[in-house]
DNA sequence: GGTCACCTAAACACGC
DNA sequence: GGCGTGTTTAGGTGAC
């Protein structure tokens, strides 16, 4: 299999997201085989590959996409204004986990027992980046912007996220030092906030400790099942609001998809009636592509993670092929589907397409910003599901 | 301009 | 007494 790498210029500014500096993972480089073009994305922070109830952990959370919108966007899909002029890039060994599902909230264990956390890059790194250093490194990034989510938003997921539903508040605290590397550097004031929060808000609901439970101090903290709705959809607004800032206003398919979409829970849908094309973001899983596994069409949907971490680690020889041979038994590439695969190789997310798609730059930009949406149907897939 | 939600800081009490 | 936790008050900011 042939293999090209490129490497594209920075985004131009107006394509970052201005608003959400968790948002709008620079463009950075492109790798195009001839099965498989792989479109280097920087890991989108605010995208929650964590599966916590709030984010149904067995729905398919496949983005959806209005062929009406879309359709544009593809019809104008310029493989020679992408690829033309590009310095040549050499991406590393894409490698692939073998079980990561990024949709699984698995991967904050992955991540705060094993994995360094790294800062996360804001909206405008790739701008600044040198021709000769195509790949920005943690050492370019500036430090973590702040979280566009409240404390009460981010205590909520904290204890939504923990296996009994209930945390103290100094594992509150870590939840949000693993999730958010912000907070790592940020001053103390905001345990202080945390604790105003579950004080102050009817949201959460103090459990006074067995007396002889002898480890830690203070009492756990739940969420009151009568709020629990309030809450998520505070989330929900908090990502929808991020997402409608992240030149999302002028996408309004996307906006209707990331919003309350249905299909956001199926797995395809038609989005380019002149193409007959469909989008799917499924999950990385290269090492499952067996015939013991299911295609790559059905696996659990991909979500970005929220900081730029080495989740997995992937082949990317065996996936390739594997990839390739996947594509041709997969029913949708015989259906005029396009499949897109993200998966994720130190800070980068890599977006997988059969070899004959291309993609423009504002496409690019939707998938980007389709990680939001994705996200947003996370939590909408509960509501919709009347929670667990 | 008023209201609301949210953030931040500070003070204080309590228990380990 | 130190520290973490929990509560309360107050002021500021921004969105609606």
């Amino acid at each position: 299999m042939e293999s090209d790498t490129h490497t594209l210029p920075p985004l131009p500014t107006s394509l970052l997201c201005p608003t959400t500096l968790y948002q709008s993972p620079p463009f950075s480089s492109l790798l195009r085989t001839s099965s498989t073009v792989h479109v280097s994305l920087p890991l989108s922070p605010l995208s929650i590959s964590p599966c916590p109830t709030w984010l149904s952990p067995t729905a398919p959370a496949s983005i959806h996409l209005k062929t009406e919108s879309l359709s544009p966007l593809l019809d104008s899909l310029s493989p020679p204004q992408f690829l033309d002029g590009q310095n040549l890039h050499c991406l590393n060994s894409p490698t692939t986990s073998d079980q990561d599902d990024l949709t699984c909230l698995n991967w904050l264990h992955q991540r705060g027992n094993l994995l360094p956390l790294q800062p996360l890059p804001k909206t405008t790194p790739l701008p600044q980046l040198e021709p000769q250093d195509p790949i920005p490194t943690q050492h370019h990034l500036p430090s973590p912007s702040k979280p566009p989510y409240s404390f009460s938003s981010l205590i909520f997921m904290a204890i939504d996220y923990s296996p009994d539903k209930r945390l103290p508040v100094k594992g509150i605290y870590e939840w949000i030092l693993n999730s958010f590397p912000y907070y790592r550097a940020a001053p103390g004031g905001w345990r202080n906030s945390v604790r105003h929060n579950l004080s102050l808000s009817k949201s959460f609901r103090r459990i006074h400790r067995d007396k002889n439970q002898s480890v830690g101090k203070g009492s756990l903290w739940c969420v009151c099942p009568e709020y629990r709705p309030a809450l998520l959809e505070v989330l929900r607004k908090t990502q929808y609001y991020h997402s409608t800032n992240s030149n999302l206003l002028n996408k309004p398919a996307l906006l209707e998809g990331a919003d309350y979409g249905v299909s956001m829970v199926c797995d395809t849908v038609a989005i380019s009636d002149s193409l007959s094309q469909t989008l799917l973001l499924s999950s990385p899983s290269p090492p499952a592509l067996t015939s013991d596994n299911p295609p790559l069409s059905s696996n659990p949907p991909c979500h970005l993670t929220p900081d730029h971490e080495e989740l997995v680690n992937m082949e990317a020889v065996e996936y390739e092929e594997e990839v390739g041979e996947e594509m041709e038994k997969d029913p949708l590439s015989d259906s005029g589907y396009i499949e897109f695969h993200y998966y994720q190789y130190h800070q980068y997310q890599y977006l997988v397409l059969p070899g004959d798609t291309e993609l423009d730059l504002e496409t690019v930009e939707i998938l980007q910003l389709d990680a939001e949406a994705q996200e947003a149907a996370g939590s909408l897939l509960d509501l919709a599901g009347g929670g667990h």
